[in-house]
DNA sequence: GGTGCGCTTCACAGTTTCTTTACGCGGAGG
DNA sequence: CCTCCGCGTAAAGAAACTGTGAAGCGCACC
Protein backbone atom coordinates (compact mmCIF):
# COMPACT_ATOMS: atom_id res chain seq x y z
CA UNK A 1 0.00 0.00 0.00
CA UNK A 2 1.79 3.01 -1.27
CA UNK A 3 1.50 6.51 0.33
CA UNK A 4 -1.29 8.42 -0.92
CA UNK A 5 -0.75 12.66 -1.02
CA UNK A 6 -3.91 14.87 -1.19
CA UNK A 7 -3.27 17.95 -3.64
CA UNK A 8 -5.28 20.88 -2.75
CA UNK A 9 -4.93 23.36 -4.83
CA UNK A 10 -7.25 25.25 -7.33
CA UNK A 11 -4.17 26.06 -10.71
CA UNK A 12 -5.15 22.22 -12.79
CA UNK A 13 -1.52 22.95 -14.15
CA UNK A 14 0.20 22.71 -11.02
CA UNK A 15 -2.25 19.85 -9.65
CA UNK A 16 -1.37 18.12 -12.80
CA UNK A 17 2.53 18.66 -12.70
CA UNK A 18 2.45 17.23 -9.01
CA UNK A 19 0.38 14.39 -10.36
CA UNK A 20 2.84 13.55 -12.79
CA UNK A 21 5.91 13.91 -10.60
CA UNK A 22 4.45 12.02 -7.53
CA UNK A 23 2.82 9.14 -9.68
CA UNK A 24 6.20 8.59 -11.17
CA UNK A 25 8.00 8.20 -7.81
CA UNK A 26 5.11 5.36 -6.53
CA UNK A 27 2.41 7.74 -5.01
CA UNK A 28 -1.02 7.96 -4.97
CA UNK A 29 -2.46 11.14 -5.90
CA UNK A 30 -5.66 12.82 -4.66
CA UNK A 31 -6.43 16.64 -6.01
CA UNK A 32 -9.02 18.84 -4.24
CA UNK A 33 -9.02 22.42 -6.75
CA UNK A 34 -10.61 24.22 -3.08
CA UNK A 35 -10.41 24.47 0.24
CA UNK A 36 -14.03 22.72 1.20
CA UNK A 37 -13.39 19.78 -1.11
CA UNK A 38 -9.80 19.42 0.17
CA UNK A 39 -10.88 18.44 3.34
CA UNK A 40 -13.68 16.54 2.21
CA UNK A 41 -10.87 14.42 0.46
CA UNK A 42 -8.80 14.39 3.45
CA UNK A 43 -11.67 12.93 5.40
CA UNK A 44 -13.02 10.50 3.09
CA UNK A 45 -9.17 9.48 1.62
CA UNK A 46 -7.08 9.96 5.01
CA UNK A 47 -3.77 10.96 2.92
CA UNK A 48 -0.35 10.11 4.41
CA UNK A 49 0.46 13.81 3.17
CA UNK A 50 -1.16 16.84 2.33
CA UNK A 51 0.14 19.39 -0.04
CA UNK A 52 -1.84 22.74 0.61
CA UNK A 53 -1.90 25.81 -1.74
CA UNK A 54 -2.22 29.01 0.83
CA UNK A 55 -4.78 30.60 -1.53
CA UNK A 56 -8.07 28.52 -2.66
CA UNK A 57 -11.25 29.20 -3.07
CA UNK A 58 -13.70 28.93 -0.59
CA UNK A 59 -12.25 27.79 2.45
CA UNK A 60 -8.23 29.10 2.43
CA UNK A 61 -5.78 27.60 2.88
CA UNK A 62 -4.77 28.50 6.44
CA UNK A 63 -8.05 27.78 6.90
CA UNK A 64 -8.01 24.46 5.97
CA UNK A 65 -4.86 23.74 7.59
CA UNK A 66 -6.25 24.60 11.20
CA UNK A 67 -8.87 22.32 10.71
CA UNK A 68 -6.84 19.64 9.53
CA UNK A 69 -5.18 20.13 12.42
CA UNK A 70 -8.37 19.92 14.86
CA UNK A 71 -8.37 16.09 14.16
CA UNK A 72 -5.40 15.26 12.72
CA UNK A 73 -1.78 14.60 12.84
CA UNK A 74 -1.54 14.37 9.12
CA UNK A 75 1.66 16.20 8.09
CA UNK A 76 1.17 19.20 5.80
CA UNK A 77 3.61 20.72 2.97
CA UNK A 78 2.30 24.37 2.09
CA UNK A 79 2.42 26.15 -1.27
CA UNK A 80 3.32 30.05 -1.18
CA UNK A 81 3.39 32.32 -3.57
CA UNK A 82 5.27 35.04 -2.11
CA UNK A 83 8.06 34.38 0.29
CA UNK A 84 6.43 37.37 2.92
CA UNK A 85 3.88 35.08 3.27
CA UNK A 86 5.85 32.32 5.24
CA UNK A 87 5.76 34.61 7.60
CA UNK A 88 1.82 34.96 7.73
CA UNK A 89 2.36 31.36 8.14
CA UNK A 90 4.91 30.37 10.65
CA UNK A 91 3.24 33.50 12.82
CA UNK A 92 0.19 31.99 12.54
CA UNK A 93 1.70 28.87 14.42
CA UNK A 94 -0.17 27.10 11.77
CA UNK A 95 1.89 23.72 12.62
CA UNK A 96 2.10 23.33 8.33
CA UNK A 97 5.35 20.93 8.12
CA UNK A 98 7.09 22.63 5.68
CA UNK A 99 6.25 25.33 2.97
CA UNK A 100 7.57 25.40 -0.15
CA UNK A 101 7.28 28.60 -2.15
CA UNK A 102 6.53 29.16 -5.39
CA UNK A 103 7.43 28.63 -8.38
CA UNK A 104 8.96 25.65 -7.32
CA UNK A 105 10.61 22.69 -8.99
CA UNK A 106 8.42 19.45 -8.71
CA UNK A 107 11.24 17.72 -8.10
CA UNK A 108 12.21 19.55 -5.02
CA UNK A 109 8.27 19.22 -3.81
CA UNK A 110 9.03 15.63 -4.08
CA UNK A 111 11.91 15.44 -2.32
CA UNK A 112 10.26 17.79 0.41
CA UNK A 113 7.36 15.06 0.87
CA UNK A 114 9.69 12.62 1.15
CA UNK A 115 11.66 14.06 3.54
CA UNK A 116 8.65 14.85 5.88
CA UNK A 117 7.55 11.38 5.28
CA UNK A 118 10.92 9.93 6.66
CA UNK A 119 10.66 12.04 9.19
CA UNK A 120 7.21 11.83 10.13
CA UNK A 121 8.99 7.95 10.94
CA UNK A 122 6.19 6.65 8.47
CA UNK A 123 8.15 5.33 5.61
CA UNK A 124 6.55 3.61 2.93
CA UNK A 125 5.24 0.32 4.46
CA UNK A 126 6.44 -2.64 2.67
CA UNK A 127 4.51 -4.38 0.05
CA UNK A 128 4.58 -8.46 0.07
CA UNK A 129 2.88 -10.39 -2.66
CA UNK A 130 1.99 -13.54 -1.92
CA UNK A 131 0.79 -16.14 -3.84
CA UNK A 132 0.97 -19.95 -2.67
CA UNK A 133 4.70 -20.64 -1.65
CA UNK A 134 5.79 -17.43 -3.59
CA UNK A 135 6.72 -14.49 -1.62
CA UNK A 136 7.80 -11.04 -3.58
CA UNK A 137 8.88 -8.11 -1.30
CA UNK A 138 8.93 -4.57 -3.31
CA UNK A 139 11.27 -3.15 -1.27
CA UNK A 140 13.69 -5.56 -0.14
CA UNK A 141 13.80 -6.91 -4.02
CA UNK A 142 13.68 -9.58 -2.52
CA UNK A 143 11.72 -13.50 -3.63
CA UNK A 144 11.12 -16.58 -1.64
CA UNK A 145 9.55 -19.92 -2.44
CA UNK A 146 8.95 -21.55 0.77
CA UNK A 147 11.11 -19.67 2.20
CA UNK A 148 14.11 -20.14 0.38
CA UNK A 149 15.33 -17.35 -1.61
CA UNK A 150 16.05 -16.91 -5.15
CA UNK A 151 17.70 -14.45 -6.96
CA UNK A 152 16.07 -12.84 -9.75
CA UNK A 153 17.29 -10.53 -12.32
CA UNK A 154 15.48 -7.24 -12.37
CA UNK A 155 13.98 -8.11 -15.61
CA UNK A 156 12.53 -11.44 -14.19
CA UNK A 157 11.79 -9.26 -11.01
CA UNK A 158 9.57 -7.18 -13.13
CA UNK A 159 7.67 -10.12 -14.69
CA UNK A 160 7.12 -12.12 -11.39
CA UNK A 161 5.76 -8.77 -10.51
CA UNK A 162 3.55 -8.27 -13.47
CA UNK A 163 2.01 -11.82 -12.62
CA UNK A 164 1.98 -11.43 -9.10
CA UNK A 165 -0.30 -8.48 -9.00
CA UNK A 166 -3.00 -9.78 -11.36
CA UNK A 167 -2.74 -13.83 -10.71
CA UNK A 168 -4.73 -15.68 -13.60
CA UNK A 169 -4.59 -12.80 -15.89
CA UNK A 170 -3.34 -13.78 -19.13
CA UNK A 171 -0.49 -11.21 -20.31
CA UNK A 172 0.24 -10.79 -23.50
CA UNK A 173 3.85 -10.77 -24.67
CA UNK A 174 3.52 -7.26 -25.56
CA UNK A 175 2.00 -6.44 -22.37
CA UNK A 176 4.71 -7.99 -20.06
CA UNK A 177 7.18 -5.69 -22.51
CA UNK A 178 5.11 -2.81 -21.97
CA UNK A 179 5.58 -3.33 -17.91
CA UNK A 180 9.39 -4.49 -18.16
CA UNK A 181 10.31 -1.41 -19.89
CA UNK A 182 8.48 1.08 -18.08
CA UNK A 183 7.68 4.28 -20.83
CA UNK A 184 10.95 3.61 -22.86
CA UNK A 185 9.99 2.12 -26.04
CA UNK A 186 12.58 -0.37 -26.31
CA UNK A 187 12.39 -2.39 -29.90
CA UNK A 188 12.44 -5.61 -28.41
CA UNK A 189 11.29 -8.65 -30.57
CA UNK A 190 8.50 -10.40 -28.48
CA UNK A 191 10.22 -13.87 -28.58
CA UNK A 192 12.35 -12.17 -25.66
CA UNK A 193 9.64 -12.60 -23.32
CA UNK A 194 9.83 -16.11 -23.90
CA UNK A 195 13.34 -16.33 -22.78
CA UNK A 196 13.14 -14.77 -20.00
CA UNK A 197 10.31 -16.57 -18.81
CA UNK A 198 11.91 -19.70 -18.77
CA UNK A 199 14.50 -18.43 -16.66
CA UNK A 200 11.79 -17.35 -15.07
CA UNK A 201 10.47 -21.18 -14.61
CA UNK A 202 13.56 -22.91 -14.30
CA UNK A 203 14.50 -20.93 -10.85
CA UNK A 204 11.12 -21.33 -9.90
CA UNK A 205 11.06 -24.71 -10.44
CA UNK A 206 8.32 -24.67 -12.94
CA UNK A 207 7.90 -27.21 -15.78
CA UNK A 208 6.20 -25.81 -18.71
CA UNK A 209 4.20 -28.99 -18.97
CA UNK A 210 2.52 -29.15 -15.64
CA UNK A 211 2.78 -25.52 -14.46
CA UNK A 212 2.41 -24.68 -10.76
CA UNK A 213 3.10 -21.09 -11.01
CA UNK A 214 3.58 -19.66 -14.99
CA UNK A 215 1.18 -21.18 -16.97
CA UNK A 216 1.22 -20.97 -21.14
CA UNK A 217 -1.63 -19.16 -22.92
CA UNK A 218 -1.16 -20.41 -26.03
CA UNK A 219 -1.74 -18.33 -28.90
CA UNK A 220 -1.78 -15.21 -26.30
CA UNK A 221 0.79 -15.23 -23.53
CA UNK A 222 0.91 -16.07 -20.20
CA UNK A 223 -0.27 -16.41 -17.04
CA UNK A 224 0.41 -17.04 -12.92
CA UNK A 225 -2.19 -19.94 -11.95
CA UNK B 1 15.15 19.22 29.13
CA UNK B 2 14.82 22.42 28.04
CA UNK B 3 16.18 23.55 24.46
CA UNK B 4 19.01 25.50 24.18
CA UNK B 5 19.51 28.01 21.30
CA UNK B 6 22.58 29.61 20.25
CA UNK B 7 22.40 32.79 19.11
CA UNK B 8 25.07 33.65 16.64
CA UNK B 9 25.50 37.43 16.49
CA UNK B 10 27.68 40.63 16.57
CA UNK B 11 25.19 43.06 16.99
CA UNK B 12 25.18 42.62 21.05
CA UNK B 13 20.92 43.95 21.04
CA UNK B 14 19.60 41.88 19.07
CA UNK B 15 21.09 39.56 20.99
CA UNK B 16 19.68 40.67 24.19
CA UNK B 17 16.21 40.58 22.29
CA UNK B 18 16.25 37.49 21.30
CA UNK B 19 17.44 36.05 24.78
CA UNK B 20 15.10 38.26 26.87
CA UNK B 21 11.65 36.79 24.18
CA UNK B 22 13.28 32.67 23.97
CA UNK B 23 14.22 32.82 27.80
CA UNK B 24 10.27 33.73 28.26
CA UNK B 25 9.36 30.82 26.36
CA UNK B 26 11.64 28.47 28.17
CA UNK B 27 14.47 28.41 25.99
CA UNK B 28 18.44 27.83 27.43
CA UNK B 29 20.56 31.02 25.49
CA UNK B 30 23.81 30.84 24.72
CA UNK B 31 25.31 33.83 23.07
CA UNK B 32 28.55 33.97 20.60
CA UNK B 33 29.56 37.21 18.80
CA UNK B 34 31.51 36.12 15.94
CA UNK B 35 31.36 33.28 13.53
CA UNK B 36 34.80 31.15 15.36
CA UNK B 37 33.09 31.77 19.20
CA UNK B 38 29.96 30.36 17.51
CA UNK B 39 31.50 26.97 16.08
CA UNK B 40 33.39 26.86 19.57
CA UNK B 41 30.13 27.21 21.37
CA UNK B 42 28.56 25.07 18.80
CA UNK B 43 31.19 22.42 19.93
CA UNK B 44 30.65 22.36 23.34
CA UNK B 45 27.18 23.04 24.14
CA UNK B 46 25.76 20.97 21.42
CA UNK B 47 22.51 23.62 20.99
CA UNK B 48 19.53 22.04 19.66
CA UNK B 49 19.08 25.33 17.47
CA UNK B 50 21.12 27.75 15.81
CA UNK B 51 20.34 31.32 14.73
CA UNK B 52 22.98 32.77 13.09
CA UNK B 53 23.56 36.51 11.58
CA UNK B 54 24.70 36.08 7.87
CA UNK B 55 27.12 39.03 8.08
CA UNK B 56 30.15 38.59 10.89
CA UNK B 57 33.32 39.44 12.15
CA UNK B 58 35.97 36.60 11.47
CA UNK B 59 34.38 34.00 9.83
CA UNK B 60 30.60 34.90 8.29
CA UNK B 61 27.85 33.55 8.68
CA UNK B 62 27.69 31.12 5.30
CA UNK B 63 31.13 29.69 6.53
CA UNK B 64 29.64 29.03 10.17
CA UNK B 65 26.99 27.43 8.54
CA UNK B 66 28.83 25.02 6.38
CA UNK B 67 31.05 24.06 9.31
CA UNK B 68 28.17 23.24 11.00
CA UNK B 69 26.69 21.18 8.43
CA UNK B 70 30.05 19.03 8.20
CA UNK B 71 29.72 17.16 11.56
CA UNK B 72 25.80 17.85 12.67
CA UNK B 73 22.22 18.53 11.86
CA UNK B 74 21.29 20.73 13.81
CA UNK B 75 18.54 23.06 12.81
CA UNK B 76 19.54 26.71 11.65
CA UNK B 77 17.83 29.35 11.43
CA UNK B 78 19.44 32.21 9.56
CA UNK B 79 19.27 35.89 9.63
CA UNK B 80 19.90 38.66 7.05
CA UNK B 81 19.97 41.94 6.49
CA UNK B 82 18.10 41.86 2.71
CA UNK B 83 15.92 39.89 1.27
CA UNK B 84 17.74 39.66 -1.92
CA UNK B 85 20.24 37.93 0.27
CA UNK B 86 18.03 35.11 0.48
CA UNK B 87 18.01 33.93 -2.69
CA UNK B 88 22.09 33.76 -2.32
CA UNK B 89 21.52 31.75 0.69
CA UNK B 90 19.22 29.06 -1.45
CA UNK B 91 21.33 29.33 -4.70
CA UNK B 92 24.65 28.13 -1.98
CA UNK B 93 22.90 25.36 -0.94
CA UNK B 94 24.39 25.95 2.19
CA UNK B 95 21.49 23.49 4.61
CA UNK B 96 19.51 26.75 6.29
CA UNK B 97 16.34 25.14 7.70
CA UNK B 98 15.08 29.03 8.00
CA UNK B 99 15.86 32.44 7.49
CA UNK B 100 14.16 35.83 8.52
CA UNK B 101 15.30 39.21 7.58
CA UNK B 102 16.02 41.94 9.54
CA UNK B 103 13.88 44.02 11.00
CA UNK B 104 12.11 41.50 12.62
CA UNK B 105 10.06 41.21 15.21
CA UNK B 106 11.38 38.64 18.29
CA UNK B 107 7.93 37.46 18.15
CA UNK B 108 8.27 36.00 14.78
CA UNK B 109 11.55 34.28 15.29
CA UNK B 110 10.86 32.35 18.42
CA UNK B 111 7.81 31.41 16.41
CA UNK B 112 9.88 30.05 14.15
CA UNK B 113 11.89 28.20 16.71
CA UNK B 114 9.44 26.72 18.04
CA UNK B 115 8.69 25.87 14.24
CA UNK B 116 11.45 24.15 13.04
CA UNK B 117 11.63 22.58 16.64
CA UNK B 118 8.62 21.04 16.06
CA UNK B 119 9.61 19.74 12.75
CA UNK B 120 12.88 18.42 13.69
CA UNK B 121 11.75 16.95 16.73
CA UNK B 122 9.44 14.24 15.14
CA UNK B 123 13.40 12.51 14.42
CA UNK B 124 14.37 11.22 17.74
CA UNK B 125 17.13 13.23 19.33
CA UNK B 126 20.15 11.35 20.22
CA UNK B 127 19.12 8.44 18.24
CA UNK B 128 21.62 5.32 18.18
CA UNK B 129 20.98 2.93 15.16
CA UNK B 130 22.21 0.13 15.28
CA UNK B 131 22.56 -2.76 13.11
CA UNK B 132 24.77 -5.98 14.22
CA UNK B 133 28.16 -4.54 14.99
CA UNK B 134 27.70 -1.01 13.25
CA UNK B 135 26.75 1.53 15.41
CA UNK B 136 25.63 5.33 14.74
CA UNK B 137 25.14 7.58 16.83
CA UNK B 138 23.28 10.68 15.00
CA UNK B 139 23.86 13.55 17.28
CA UNK B 140 27.33 12.92 17.43
CA UNK B 141 28.03 11.76 13.80
CA UNK B 142 30.16 8.89 16.15
CA UNK B 143 29.86 5.42 13.81
CA UNK B 144 31.33 2.45 15.36
CA UNK B 145 32.07 -1.44 14.29
CA UNK B 146 32.41 -4.13 17.12
CA UNK B 147 33.16 -0.92 19.36
CA UNK B 148 35.87 0.60 17.29
CA UNK B 149 35.46 4.35 16.10
CA UNK B 150 35.76 4.80 12.27
CA UNK B 151 35.91 8.28 10.83
CA UNK B 152 33.23 8.47 8.38
CA UNK B 153 32.61 11.74 5.66
CA UNK B 154 29.52 13.56 5.93
CA UNK B 155 28.00 11.66 2.31
CA UNK B 156 29.16 8.50 3.83
CA UNK B 157 27.74 9.13 7.17
CA UNK B 158 24.23 10.11 5.07
CA UNK B 159 24.41 7.18 3.04
CA UNK B 160 25.08 5.02 6.46
CA UNK B 161 22.34 6.63 7.98
CA UNK B 162 19.86 5.79 5.22
CA UNK B 163 20.77 2.69 5.35
CA UNK B 164 20.27 1.92 8.67
CA UNK B 165 17.08 3.25 8.74
CA UNK B 166 15.56 0.70 6.54
CA UNK B 167 18.13 -2.04 6.72
CA UNK B 168 17.32 -4.85 3.76
CA UNK B 169 15.61 -2.24 1.86
CA UNK B 170 16.91 -1.59 -1.30
CA UNK B 171 17.75 1.55 -2.51
CA UNK B 172 18.47 3.12 -5.50
CA UNK B 173 21.30 5.00 -6.49
CA UNK B 174 19.05 8.10 -7.37
CA UNK B 175 17.20 7.06 -3.99
CA UNK B 176 20.37 7.70 -2.32
CA UNK B 177 21.25 10.82 -3.97
CA UNK B 178 18.24 12.26 -2.77
CA UNK B 179 18.71 11.44 1.13
CA UNK B 180 22.11 12.82 0.65
CA UNK B 181 21.35 16.53 -0.74
CA UNK B 182 18.33 16.53 1.20
CA UNK B 183 16.23 19.11 -0.18
CA UNK B 184 18.70 20.72 -3.07
CA UNK B 185 19.37 19.09 -6.07
CA UNK B 186 22.47 18.64 -7.17
CA UNK B 187 23.33 17.66 -10.42
CA UNK B 188 25.26 14.53 -9.64
CA UNK B 189 26.14 11.22 -11.95
CA UNK B 190 24.60 8.83 -9.99
CA UNK B 191 27.76 6.48 -10.64
CA UNK B 192 29.16 8.86 -7.51
CA UNK B 193 26.72 6.27 -5.44
CA UNK B 194 29.02 3.99 -6.31
CA UNK B 195 32.45 5.51 -5.29
CA UNK B 196 31.05 6.66 -2.00
CA UNK B 197 29.22 3.43 -1.28
CA UNK B 198 32.76 1.65 -2.24
CA UNK B 199 34.67 3.94 0.38
CA UNK B 200 32.13 3.10 2.75
CA UNK B 201 32.70 -0.56 2.02
CA UNK B 202 36.52 0.01 2.79
CA UNK B 203 35.87 1.90 5.85
CA UNK B 204 33.66 -1.03 7.02
CA UNK B 205 36.01 -3.98 6.24
CA UNK B 206 33.45 -5.34 3.31
CA UNK B 207 34.10 -7.05 0.59
CA UNK B 208 31.51 -6.12 -2.72
CA UNK B 209 31.65 -9.61 -3.44
CA UNK B 210 30.95 -11.21 0.27
CA UNK B 211 29.53 -8.64 1.82
CA UNK B 212 28.77 -8.27 5.66
CA UNK B 213 27.05 -4.88 5.18
CA UNK B 214 26.14 -3.53 2.13
CA UNK B 215 25.04 -5.36 -0.30
CA UNK B 216 25.05 -4.46 -4.41
CA UNK B 217 21.34 -5.28 -5.78
CA UNK B 218 22.19 -5.28 -9.40
CA UNK B 219 20.33 -3.05 -11.77
CA UNK B 220 18.73 -1.47 -8.78
CA UNK B 221 21.42 -0.13 -6.35
CA UNK B 222 22.27 -1.25 -2.69
CA UNK B 223 20.81 -2.47 0.14
CA UNK B 224 22.15 -3.24 3.74
CA UNK B 225 21.92 -6.68 4.94
C1' DG C 1 51.69 28.92 -1.37
C1' DG C 2 51.66 24.22 0.07
C1' DT C 3 49.25 20.27 1.90
C1' DG C 4 45.57 17.37 2.84
C1' DC C 5 40.84 16.03 2.56
C1' DG C 6 36.62 15.26 0.40
C1' DC C 7 33.73 15.19 -3.72
C1' DT C 8 33.02 14.19 -8.44
C1' DT C 9 33.98 12.37 -12.83
C1' DC C 10 36.20 9.33 -15.95
C1' DA C 11 38.15 5.15 -17.85
C1' DC C 12 38.92 0.38 -17.94
C1' DA C 13 38.21 -4.35 -16.87
C1' DG C 14 35.62 -8.14 -15.17
C1' DT C 15 30.95 -9.94 -14.76
C1' DT C 16 26.35 -10.43 -15.32
C1' DT C 17 22.41 -9.90 -17.95
C1' DC C 18 19.83 -9.34 -22.24
C1' DT C 19 18.71 -10.29 -26.89
C1' DT C 20 18.76 -12.78 -30.86
C1' DT C 21 19.08 -16.84 -33.41
C1' DA C 22 18.35 -21.51 -34.40
C1' DC C 23 16.55 -25.88 -33.83
C1' DG C 24 13.43 -29.30 -32.00
C1' DC C 25 9.03 -30.59 -30.17
C1' DG C 26 4.21 -31.03 -30.00
C1' DG C 27 -0.58 -29.70 -30.45
C1' DA C 28 -4.35 -28.14 -33.67
C1' DG C 29 -6.53 -28.48 -37.69
C1' DG C 30 -7.07 -30.35 -42.09
C1' DC D 1 -1.40 -38.93 -40.71
C1' DC D 2 0.66 -34.78 -41.99
C1' DT D 3 1.61 -29.97 -41.91
C1' DC D 4 1.88 -25.62 -39.84
C1' DC D 5 2.40 -22.72 -36.20
C1' DG D 6 3.48 -21.66 -31.65
C1' DC D 7 6.48 -22.64 -27.89
C1' DG D 8 10.82 -24.16 -25.05
C1' DT D 9 15.46 -23.53 -24.71
C1' DA D 10 20.58 -23.82 -25.62
C1' DA D 11 24.14 -21.07 -27.30
C1' DA D 12 26.63 -16.98 -28.33
C1' DG D 13 27.42 -12.35 -29.17
C1' DA D 14 25.99 -7.78 -27.57
C1' DA D 15 24.94 -4.73 -24.10
C1' DA D 16 24.66 -3.21 -19.51
C1' DC D 17 26.33 -2.95 -14.83
C1' DT D 18 29.62 -2.63 -11.18
C1' DG D 19 34.20 -2.02 -8.73
C1' DT D 20 38.03 0.66 -8.58
C1' DG D 21 42.24 3.37 -9.47
C1' DA D 22 43.40 7.86 -10.96
C1' DA D 23 42.88 12.66 -11.87
C1' DG D 24 40.93 17.23 -11.25
C1' DC D 25 38.95 20.56 -8.35
C1' DG D 26 37.58 23.29 -4.49
C1' DC D 27 38.31 24.36 0.09
C1' DA D 28 40.11 24.49 4.81
C1' DC D 29 44.21 24.63 7.47
C1' DC D 30 48.82 25.61 7.99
Amino acid sequence: MPHTVLVVEDDARITNLLRLYLEREGFGVVAAYDGRAGLEAAERTRPSLVILDLMLPHVDGIEVCRRLREHSDVPILMLTARVDEVDRLLGLSLGADDYVTKPFSPREVVARVKTILRRAGRAAPHQVLRHGELEMDIDRHHVRISGREVHLTPIEFKLLQAFLEAPERAFSREQLLNRVYAHHEADVIDRTVDVHVGKLREKLGDDPARPRYIATVRGIGYKLL
